[in-house]
DNA sequence: ACTTTATCTTGACACCGTCAACATAGCCTT
DNA sequence: AAGGCTATGTTGACGGTGTCAAGATAAAGT
């Protein structure tokens, strides 16, 4: 009774594949993990690769649960057994964003064979364009959908923490190194530069007032802004 | 049978007020014009009237047609004659949103008996405030949920450019009173220190990385360093 | 072998935006 | 004044959403 139960309420309508489905089933389940038994084998990451994918191809509005459940070849209810809620879904594709961000920065930082000054400029640019480039999954990660209500997973802020305080680091460094006024603290100052970078990127995204075949100009326009206002009088 | 139908699909359950309510009515209509007959009146800025009160208490992602519908005393469906879709009436909403934001800007710009400097750094300071003392307005007014895919109205541009353009006007002011770098563009300048108050608001709003009580703190910072940058070498 | 536990299933509920079809009432014309 | 036009209201219905509850299944531990 079993066996045919499960026939039954997966694939009542289409008796014939589904002999060849579990054949199938044995060679990708050797090679990919991706089963298609009763039970998934790796739903978690399947829902999220079909949510980045959705993502980027449909935006972050057009992301339903159900929408990604039956994307993974699962029922509607299915995602609950990995996450909380659609909210805790998103928290980690966002996770994501910031760990892969994070790294990125790192890496255009700490290039030891260009000037402080390049690698500024560098960064600037780098911030500005890997939001036009994402923009769903800019959104996603510093958009009010995650944030508001203070709705953040405690794994999200475990990543996006550290790399907030990145933002911090980097402009100690560039205080140092005389790019940046040395006579505002540099927290404030941090969060002014990146209020900066977010700001323009969130403008170029939302379409408002800016275009983005201007993004080279906006971003060395606020370099030099920057790099002016350390030149002492 | 007319008279009767109204009680029957209106007031069904509560015959004995209608009565009262009838009578309401007629001294209501007289005085606020907010009739509760077949017709409601002017359901129009009944709608944007609800919506706004629901928009600063229970914010934008809780703004339904159909609640809204009810808030006016009319069914769900009534809007639609008024509003071509939710998009067409949260762009009503912005819109007085910017036509107020577009008379504060220029009330503090036109201060004759404030130096540009004060002035300047009062704008900062206001543009700042009233996002965080309005952060479901301003989230509406400049977020996303209204300028993406272009979707704004015709009549949301008609209000929401005069008062982009009004930035750069301001933008070339402050440039030519030395306050500004006059070395840059001016569109430029104007879309890089808009999108700094844009992105300090946002990180404020969503609280990203930003506290509340900072928000003097980083607004002093922001004008610093712009005015900063200006004082050449 | 038995039980527990993780996972997946259907069913149901309350919302939502929106369309279609119909009802009402005020206004305009004749 | 009578009759029709149009603006504005109404209910009904459809497909979509997130989420809970209760039951089915399989794997893992005892």
């Amino acid at each position: 009774m079993s066996a045919v139960n499960v026939t039954d309420t997966r694939e009542a309508d289409d008796v014939v594949t589904s002999a060849t489905d579990a054949a199938v089933n044995t060679i990708s389940n050797a090679v990919s993990s991706a089963a298609q038994s009763y039970h998934h084998g790796d739903l978690r990451t399947a829902l999220l690769n079909a949510a980045a994918k959705r993502l980027s191809e449909h935006g972050v509005d057009s992301l339903s649960l159900r929408k990604l459940a039956e994307d993974a070849g699962v029922s509607r209810t299915a995602p609950y057994h990995h996450f909380k809620d659609k909210s805790a879904l998103l928290s980690a594709i966002a996770a994501k964003g910031f760990s892969d961000w994070h790294s990125t920065a790192k890496r255009i930082f700490e290039q030891e064979d260009k000037t402080p000054s390049a690698r500024f400029r560098e960064f600037v640019c780098e911030y500005v364009g890997y939001a036009a480039a994402n923009p769903e999954m800019y959104e996603l990660m510093f958009g009010r959908t995650i944030w508001q209500n203070n709705a953040a997973t405690g794994d999200l802020k475990d990543v996006a923490f550290p790399c907030f305080q990145f933002q911090v680091t980097m402009t100690k460094f560039w205080q140092n190194k005389g790019l940046l006024p040395d006579n505002q603290d540099a927290l404030r100052l941090a969060q002014v530069t990146w209020g900066t970078l977010h700001g323009i990127a969130r403008l170029l995204i939302d379409g408002i007032y800016a275009d983005s075949s201007h993004i080279q100009e906006m971003c060395d326009c606020a370099a030099d802004l920057f790099m002016q206002a350390s030149n002492k009088v």
